[in-house]
DNA sequence: TTTACCATGTAAAATGTTACATGATTAG
DNA sequence: CTAATCATGTAACATTTTACATGGTAAA
C-alpha cells in the first residue's frame, strides 16, 4: 500500500500531528475513497519516515503534554514529486456486495428477493451519506481544491452519481420482475442446484 | 479479506482445481474488479477449507502425476448462505492515480501538464481494455449470467463507461486550459509551495 | 524440441488491523 | 464534573504477496 505516500502527501499539506494525519485521512480522504488508517499503522509509519530523513519532528512539551507536529523535509518533497510520476497500479476495488451478487444465483435458489432488495437500500443510503459528505466538503469555505485535485474531486463525485442511479434502476427491475439478458448456456446455474441438493441429502441421510 | 469465500463461491459455479480457481479469478473475477489471488494465497486456504470440513478433495494420480480437484460440500453450501446474508462492508478502492492527483497541486508547482496527461492516457487505455475483456466476456457463447449476477455485470459497466467518459472530459478540460470550481481560501497551496521551496533552499545550502 | 501452459506447494517478508494501555484538555 | 475529544504508542494477530522450487503435458 502507500500508506507512505498518503502520509507524506498529507504533510504536504499542512505539517500535523499523527492524530490529526488520521482525522485528515478519515475527512477529506473519504470522498477519494481512501480507506481508513489505524494508529498501528501511523505512528510506526512517522518513525521510519523520520528514519530515512524524510520528515522532521517538533516536539512541545506544554506542560507534561507531548504533542509531536511532523513536517516534510526537501528529501520528502522529492521522494513525494518522484512517487507521483512513478507508472501507478491499475485500481483495486474490494466490494462485497457485488462478490455476493455474482454468486447470487448459485447460491440461493429462493426467488425470494427481500434480502437483495434490503442489501440494495442499504447501500443506497450509504452511498448517498457519502455523497452528501462530499458536496459538503466541497462547498464549504475551507476545502482546498486545486487544479488537478478538483479533477479528482469531479471523478468521484461521477462515480458516486452513478452508482446510484445503478441502484435505482436495479431496484426498479427486480420489483417489475425483468429479466434481462441472464443466460446459461452450459446449464451451470441448474447443475449447481442439484449438486447443492445432492450434497445436502447426503447430509440429511448421514444426520440420522 | 474474502479469500476464502472466493475460492467457495467459485467452487460453487464448478468443482476446481487450485490453479483453475486462480484463472477463473482473474479471467471472470477480472472484470468484477476482484484483484488478483495468489497460489501462496489459494493452496493454504484450500486446505483449510478442508480442514473445515467445507470442501472435500478428489485426488487424481494418472501415471505421475498428482492434480487435486476440489468441491463444496454441504456445511460449504450453508456457509455461503449465511455468508451472503451477513452485512458487507462499504466497497474499498486502492486508486494510486486518485491519489496521486489530489497531492499533484501541492507538490508539482510547473504548469507542465504531459505527465498527467500520459498518465491519464494510459488509464484510459486499460479501463477501455477492461471494458472489451468485459464485452467479450458478455456475449461469449459460454459465459453463465444469472439474474442477480447480471445487476453486477450491469454495475461494472456502467462504472467503467462513467469513467471513460471522465477521462475524456477531464483531458478536454486540461488541453484547452479550463479552470473550473478551483480554490484555495486558506492559501495552502501557495504556502505549501513556500514551504517547499525554503526546504529546498535550506538543502541546497547544507550541501555546500 | 522447446515453448507455453498445467499443476502444486512453501518460507519469508511485507503490510496492516485490532485491541489494549495511558493520560491531558476542553466544552457543556 | 463528566463526556467528548485530543494525543501517543505497542504487541499480537491476520492477511497476502513475493519469490522460490519442482516437474508433467501439449502444441508448434
Amino acid at each position: 500500500m502507500s500508506v507512505k505516500q498518503i502520509i507524506l502527501g498529507i504533510l504536504s499539506w499542512k505539517a500535523s500531528t499523527g492524530y490529526e494525519i488520521k482525522n485528515e485521512v478519515e475527512y477529506s480522504g473519504r470522498q477519494l475513497g481512501w480507506g481508513k488508517m489505524s494508529y498501528g499503522s501511523i505512528y510506526p509509519t512517522l518513525k521510519e519516515l523520520q528514519q530515512e530523513g524524510l520528515i522532521t519532528v517538533q516536539e512541545s512539551n506544554t506542560t507534561n503534554r507531548i504533542t509531536k507536529v511532523y513536517d516534510i523535509t526537501s528529501k520528502g518533497w522529492l521522494e513525494l514529486e518522484s512517487w507521483i510520476e512513478e507508472p501507478s497500479a491499475y485500481p483495486i476495488t474490494k466490494d462485497d456486495l457485488l462478490i455476493k451478487m455474482s454468486f447470487w444465483d448459485h447460491v440461493r435458489s429462493s426467488d425470494d428477493d427481500t434480502i437483495l432488495i434490503s442489501k440494495l437500500e442499504e447501500r443506497k443510503n450509504e452511498t448517498q451519506n457519502l455523497l452528501n459528505h462530499f458536496l459538503q466538503w466541497e462547498n464549504n469555505e475551507v476545502s482546498t481544491i486545486g487544479r488537478v485535485a478538483f479533477f479528482s474531486m469531479d471523478y468521484v463525485k461521477s462515480k458516486l452519481e452513478t452508482e446510484l442511479k445503478w441502484i435505482e434502476k436495479t431496484l426498479t427491475s427486480i420489483k417489475i420482475g425483468e429479466n434481462l439478458k441472464a443466460k446459461d448456456p452450459n446449464n451451470l446455474i441448474r447443475k449447481s442446484s442439484k449438486r447443492k441438493q445432492g450434497s445436502l441429502e447426503i447430509n440429511d441421510w448421514s444426520e440420522l
